[in-house]
DNA sequence: TTGCTAAACAAACGACTGTTTACATCTGCG
DNA sequence: CGCAGATGTAAACAGTCGTTTGTTTAGCAA
């Protein structure tokens, strides 16, 4: 069983080893648990059943592991987004403002529920790292998303050609309070109504949410 | 100078003691910077210039503190949210649903520039602890604003009486999103606008959240 | 004055922090 | 084979963590 027949560009580190998934995949939970000063690279490397340096030795440092877990997680969301915005635009030339919103948010949202993308935990750090003022959280979330945001507060303001850009980038703001939220999942809203609301069921939470928001978007601009 | 003619109740801990206040008022900023795990109490005690076992002293533990501070801090929003929704019935027996929406989120926005409140910083802690799983702060949260939610709750159901209790919840739960991440000030949206929308700017914020909101409330509930 | 007690203090507790070092092991290529 | 480079590992680094300890100060009551 010789598992190491691997790495065919001997440059650096473009292993499948099965060390570096393992730590990401640790990493992303603990982080998405307890934020990332809440957790101690050796809890990390236990719970991987790693040696405490291969982080070090894999990711260079505790921001360096934050960074390569984004590096490779974010990316195929924003990819589906704009994908999503592309086939838009394929099926009308004025796309509808839900179809819109609907390629917008259901790629954070259900990339949750689908391995494909990663571990569900991605979802809960990032909606954790939206509300952190930290430089390291703004810098890698603005890296990882910026393109794609700007890309829709076009689209947005292009279905609504009657409303003023501030105004569509208050509401998108708003939009992403309402998303972050939902990604989170911080278990208010089921102990107000005794779980009756869920926001883990995100096929339901976008199906609310995309006709609130849209109903939002399409409401007069305050004078 | 015999400053300290305090203490009447020989209880317990019933003086003025400026350390108590200071350290509040320290850790408030520091766990909204840096969240609950990010901050050592040697840093709490050392810019309160405070020994560092008085904290243990006054408040026991380091979750004691936090708790402290929102036992202080999140009270007068409580009230003062349903001294609002109250006014609201004074002066009409429907009232509208904005009126509503204002009595809910301006205590929550604006006691970060009014400092009766106490520290601009508390509204960044709150939001910050919104999102995060720890049990601690979920118990905490729920404790402090459970009753004044479900107020509101029923006043907007009220205010929409063709609308089904779980759509009112679902958007309650979008606006909650909304408002927290506007109180988190996260810088996202300065990024992306190059600063003209600026949550901090809590008028302009709620001038704009709450027609978007209740143009939310008012659509027609999803099939 | 003598107790009593809240308050403040320096110092230390053991455990844990991220990072580095030095050394072992394994791999594939010349 | 031999060696270079990638990978893995144990141990130690210098700090910081939250908490506890024992002691001292200060003000009030009897």
């Amino acid at each position: 069983m010789v598992k190491a027949r691997a790495k065919n560009t001997p440059s650096r580190k473009a292993a499948v080893a099965p060390v570096r998934e393992r730590i990401l995949e640790v990493a992303e939970r603990l982080f998405a648990e307890h934020g990332m000063s809440g957790v101690g690279l050796r809890a990390i490397s236990g719970e991987a059943k790693v040696n405490l340096a291969s982080i070090a030795y894999h990711f260079g440092s505790k921001d360096g592991l934050l960074e390569a877990l984004f590096a490779q997680r974010a990316a195929p969301i924003a990819e589906e987004r704009l994908r999503l915005l592309a086939a838009c635009y394929e099926k009308a030339k004025k796309p509808k403002l839900e179809d819109i919103l609907d390629a917008f948010l259901r790629p954070a949202l259900v990339l949750g529920v689908e391995p494909r993308f990663g571990g569900p935990a991605f979802v809960k750090l990032r909606a954790r790292l939206a509300t952190e003022p930290e430089a390291l959280s703004r810098k890698i979330l603005a890296k990882a998303f910026d393109l794609s945001s700007r890309k829709f507060i076009d689209a947005i303001a292009a279905a609504l050609p009657d409303l003023p850009r501030a105004e569509v980038e208050w509401r998108f703001h708003f939009m992403l309070g309402a998303m972050f939220y939902t990604m989170a999942d911080s278990g208010r809203i089921q102990a107000l109504t005794k779980g009756r609301v869920d926001p883990g069921d995100v096929g339901r939470a976008l199906r609310h949410m995309i006709p609130f928001l849209a109903a939002g978007f399409r409401s007069a601009p305050v004078p």
